[in-house]
RNA sequence: GCCGGAGUGGCGGAAUGGCAGACGCGGCGGAUUCAAAAUCCGCUGCCCGCAAGGGCAUGAGGGUUCGAGUCCCUCCUCCGGUACCA
């Protein structure tokens, strides 16, 4: 090595890619070649196109960046350096989702304050990433911890609180336009009837005048109608960390972060009314160019389900009800058309009937039954859903003692209360069906509860589910099955059939379809005012409360009576209170950290920033001591870097119409200036506004549905043009590392392992034989590949080509360092193709050849066209493939040179730059021209047929382009090869494929 | 259980229904070198054969087709998501 340095001192090692890298890398700096322009900049071109490019934003955490990393980086880079090369004004930009539990837990440790954590992950981060070259626009820049962006977080926040979801329209508006209905008697005066924080009866309220509705009264109807508010709810206390999650923080349990146990407490807490949207949020899937398995999670979590509310009568006919306990129960239901089989009900613990019947110890029949039943909603409801879900799924309960009425049948039914019916999903109860719904067979048999069958199953499921010492006839079994459903093996039936055993005074469903009895009963439902059609959704309101102190506080105090004003948007942003010790309190009792800062809780409402139009100055509040969640940030941050300087909106109308309003790819013709700023049509546009939008699956449904819901809360109040926040979304595949596997399946990390003779891998310390295998890198394996390392050895123009060349962006693929070299020495190839190593002169040939610029027209085409979709490894291969054969054909032209150096800026852009430099440019390669194809080299004079015989190859000719199929069989049967296999019979069948293949089947 | 996705050489992987294994790593042989590294050239799916050539091969089994890694059906394995959602 140090005698090549002497020697060779232009020869590409990583010790030279260093200095080109840094060097380059400080030159962008400076020029900011990389800027991205803005309508009204002074160098702003209308007539070019625009492309919004981003990365998921990364959580800068005090590790700094790993391999995975720049995985999406690198890729989205790629495509950005390509499209400025065709021209595009490209916005690629980068920032940090900052507040979070990380830099707070580390504070709890330390003291150290969090921003002081974080704003040093930050550098390593930015230092790290800038070392990889990435073209990024650094102007643009943010932190969601920076004052000038968490204040219009709050912003946004307010516009939520201040607005209402009119069903009507089907879009939010203003809440001030409802209070004016309200006051003008042009709209009824109610409860939000969607309000998940209200009771059925505060619900059934409706008011005459709002001039004599009392100032309680107007705040009760209001604020059920804001699409955030203020709810009790039964939250994921996790005691150890201090603060509530939200259910999707809680696996098993337990808190995703940390693994803490998690305590079910009730909390008074700041939702978002996302439930107003679940439809929007559904439907407008349909219009996104991302991957199907990202849009089906989110319709799955959605959860959308058809079918009908039900009222069944609580029977008073031998006792009286408890006081309080409501006098019927509403059940939800997709299988309506099975109401005649419903033969008990289910009531879940935690159901208003339940606390009805246990603060009345009299009333629920026998005591032991009744103590029965008090222990086991009393274990239930403090179970965790740990324990719910780590027993097995035997279906326990017990009866309440009660009995409904079933409205079809009129048969008194008994009322269970049972833990596999779930509070939180429809009303809380449900009407069994034991022989069409497997867990209520389950529960039934368990219970002793009866079964009737109300759905006869297709002939051919009867016939393969029927039980010994049947007939074989089709009669039979249908006789079987309607009078003995539960003997039929393999499962009950769930399916659609034919209705029987479904008579009653008032509707008759007997040998209807299930589909045409669901309509039929539904229109007796709501004839008779017993039940109606409903759509339900498994998606419930978002819980948007944290007891954290590194989080944006929210823009609300609440005055002495306990009622919440909001901030004015003047006085944003509400900043954190400095503290001297961040230890949560560590309670059963949820309390918030904030709490601890008392100076800054109570307050008045001038230095609030309350309008004194909402409270007077000088009165007393206290303000919110909750934080919003991580998500916040991360919800729309893609807008502000659309002008992230803005300090009198959360973003220009202009800059914001002109990256977000993007043609659809059939509107816009080929070479069409696009319209700067033209208003968004669903005709002519895409309904989101990010070109690309690249980074983890893992996000597949909250940080997507989060931003998309925001997104849609700000199209409805104007602030936005688009409805949805990004159109094509991709997700990079996880990077994996080599691991040990033993034979039980667990994992043994790299270092405890012995290769014995290549492939067969032994444990060293108890000799056991280990089979390899790919895992997640990790501490515990010690397979963690630091990026820095992998520079400092090649370089990263190196490490980009590298990971990208791995494999399929979107496949998970492991890292092995040793393969790096392969980039490596392409990288050299392409170099010395015209760097003379002991000098650095450059060298070409002087005569192109005809056949290597035909293959360099072919490979410009091939990279541009795997850019396009983003199969970034086969355009690496490509490039490998010019350069050989450019070396072993003798050279190439000073011309085709240049040519191919742009065709590698997208990869390795150093590179790129500096033999840009030296090819005598003294303008930055970023925006040099893509060259262009001529699609007459992409044909050759002559074609190399195979030819098949049987579908296997037995020789090959050589055809003119033109040749039509007759002179190709005719060339084909005198081949040589094929005469002898044919032995003189004429071919039975010649297909020929022109341009591809000849295929013979011989007679 | 349900919903996605994937199974191709020793390894990463390529292949609009048309020559399976491009390209890279690794391996083998050679050139260069005092030697090594680097570089360059050749070979490299498996089996039979001196060769020409032939046979077998894309998780397993069926099917559609002149032709299937690719499309359809059944099954197996792995990865991801989700789970009493009425």
């Amino acid at each position: 090595m140090a005698d090549d340095a002497a020697t060779l001192p232009q020869r590409y090692t990583a010790q030279l890619a260093d200095r080109i890298e840094t060097t380059w890398q400080s030159a962008w700096a400076r020029e900011q070649t990389f800027r991205a322009r803005n309508p009204g900049d002074a160098d702003f071109d209308p007539r070019q196109p625009k492309f919004y490019c981003l990365d998921m934003f990364p959580y800068p955490s005090g590790a700094g960046l790993h391999v995975g990393h720049p995985v999406g980086y690198t890729a989205t880079d790629i495509i950005c350096r390509y499209r400025r090369h065709q021209g595009y004004n490209v916005l690629h930009p980068m920032g940090w989702d900052a507040f979070g539990l990380p830099a707070e837990q580390y504070a709890i440790q330390t003291g150290v304050h969090p921003a002081v954590t974080t704003r040093r992950a930050i550098d390593t981060f930015r230092r790290q990433l800038q070392r990889f070259g990435f073209s990024y626009d650094w102007q643009r820049e943010f932190g969601t911890i920076d004052p000038g962006y968490y204040r219009w977080t709050q912003w946004i926040w307010l516009e939520a609180y201040h607005a209402w979801y009119d069903r009507a329209r089907d879009r939010a508006r203003p809440i001030a336009d409802l209070e004016a209905e309200f006051r003008a008697g042009t709209r009824e005066i109610r409860v939000n009837p969607d309000a998940a924080e209200h009771a059925p009866a505060v619900k059934a309220q409706r008011f005459d005048r709002w001039d004599d509705l009392d100032a309680g009264t107007r705040r009760l109807v209001i604020d059920s109608w804001r699409l955030v508010y203020l709810a009790e709810q039964t939250v994921n206390w996790c005691p150890k960390l201090g603060t509530a999650l939200a259910n999707e923080e809680v696996i098993d349990g337990r808190s995703e972060r940390g693994g803490h146990p998690v305590l079910r407490k009730p909390l008074r807490q700041w939702m978002y009314r996302i439930t107003a949207y679940a439809d929007r949020l559904l439907r407008d899937l349909e219009g996104l160019d991302w991957p199907e398995s990202t849009r089906t999670m989110q319709r799955e979590w959605i959860g959308r389900s058809e079918g009908a509310e039900i009222d069944f009568a609580i029977d008073t006919s031998r006792g009286t009800l408890p006081a309080g306990a409501p006098d019927r129960l509403r059940v939800f239901t997709t299988r309506p058309d099975t109401i005649f089989g419903a033969t008990y009900m289910v009531v879940a613990p935690e159901h208003p009937l339940v606390d009805a019947l246990l603060s009345h110890a009299d009333s629920a029949g026998a005591p032991p039954a009744f103590e029965r039943l008090r222990a086991y909603v009393t274990r239930s409801r403090n179970r965790a859903d740990v324990d719910r879900i780590a027993e097995t799924k035997e279906k326990t309960g017990e009866p309440t003692g009660l009995f409904a009425l079933n409205p079809a049948t009129g048969e008194r039914i008994p009322i269970q209360v049972a833990d596999y019916v779930l509070m939180g999903y429809g009303h809380g109860a449900i009407m069994a069906v034991p022989a069409h719904d497997q867990r209520d067979f389950d529960f039934a048999m368990a219970s002793g509860l009866p079964v009737r069958a109300v759905v006869l199953p297709p002939d051919d499921w009867l016939a393969a589910h029927a039980p010994a010492g049947v007939a074989a006839d089709a009669a039979s079994r249908r006789d079987r099955f309607a009078a003995d459903p539960g003997a039929f093996g393999g499962g009950i039936f769930a399916g659609d059939g034919t209705v029987i055993n479904s008579a009653g005074a008032d509707v008759s469903l007997n040998g209807l379809a299930t589909a045409d009895a669901k309509a039929q009963v539904i229109a007796w439902l709501e004839r008779t005012g017993l039940g109606t059609r409903r759509v339900n959704y498994r998606l419930r309101d978002w819980l948007f409360s944290r007891q954290r102190y590194w989080g944006e506080p929210f823009p609300v105090v609440f005055d002495e009576a306990g009622d919440h004003h909001p901030v004015s948007p003047g006085a944003l942003p509400v900043t954190l209170p400095e503290m001297t010790d961040y230890q949560p309190v560590e309670s059963d009792e949820p309390l918030p950290l904030l709490g601890k800062a008392t100076e800054w809780v109570h307050t008045t409402a001038r230095h609030a920033g309350v309008d004194p139009s909402v409270l007077p100055p000088d009165a007393k509040v206290r303000r919110e001591t909750n934080t919003m969640p991580g998500w916040a940030g991360s919800c729309w941050y893609y807008l502000r870097y659309l002008d992230p300087a803005n300090g009198d909106r959360f973003v220009g109308r202009d800059a914001e119409r002109y990256w977000m309003v993007s043609r659809r790819r059939s509107a816009a013709a080929p070479g069409e200036a696009p319209a700067v700023g033209e208003p968004w049509s669903p005709d002519r546009h895409h309904a989101g506004g990010v070109d690309l939008y690249v980074g983890g699956s893992e996000h597949a449904v909250l940080h997507l549905l989060y931003a998309r819901f925001w997104h849609k809360i700000l199209f409805d109040l104007g602030h936005v043009s688009t409805p949805e926040p990004f159109g094509r979304l991709f997700h990079q595949g996880l990077l994996t590392s080599f691991a040990y596997q033993r034979s039980d399946r667990s994992l043994v990390a790299i270092d405890a392992v012995t290769e014995h003779e290549p492939g067969v891998f032994v444990e060293t310390a108890t000799g056991e034989r280990v089979t390899q295998t790919t895992a997640k890198m990790s501490k515990s394996l010690r397979n963690i590949v630091n990026p820095d390392d992998i520079i400092r050895g090649y370089g990263a123009d190196t490490f980009r080509l590298y990971e990208m060349y791995l494999g399929p962006l979107e496949a998970s693929k492991p890292w092995n360092t040793q393969d790096i070299v392969g980039p490596f020495r392409f990288l050299q190839r392409f170099w010395r193709l015209a760097v003379d190593e002991r000098t650095g002169a450059l060298s070409f040939r002087d005569e192109p050849s005809a056949d290597l610029e035909r293959l360099l027209h072919r490979t410009v085409a091939r990279v541009g066209a795997d850019i396009d979709r983003l199969s970034l490894h086969t355009a690496i291969a490509a490039l490998i493939e010019f350069v050989n054969e450019a070396v072993r054909s003798g050279g190439i032209t000073r011309d085709q040179y240049q040519r191919l150096v742009i065709v590698l800026s997208p990869f390795a852009p150093h590179m790129a730059e500096e033999l840009w430099a030296r090819l005598g440019h003294s303008t930055s390669i970023a925006r040099a021209p893509w060259p262009t194809v001529d699609p007459a080299m992409l044909e050759d004079a002559v074609i190399e047929l195979p030819i098949q015989v049987l579908g296997r190859v037995r020789g090959r000719i050589e055809v003119p382009k033109g040749a039509d199929a007759a002179e190709i069989e005719r060339l084909v049967l005198a081949h040589p090869r094929v005469a002898e296999i044919l032995d003189g019979k004429p071919p039975r069948k010649v297909i020929v494929v022109p341009g591809r293949i000849v295929n013979l089947i011989p007679g």
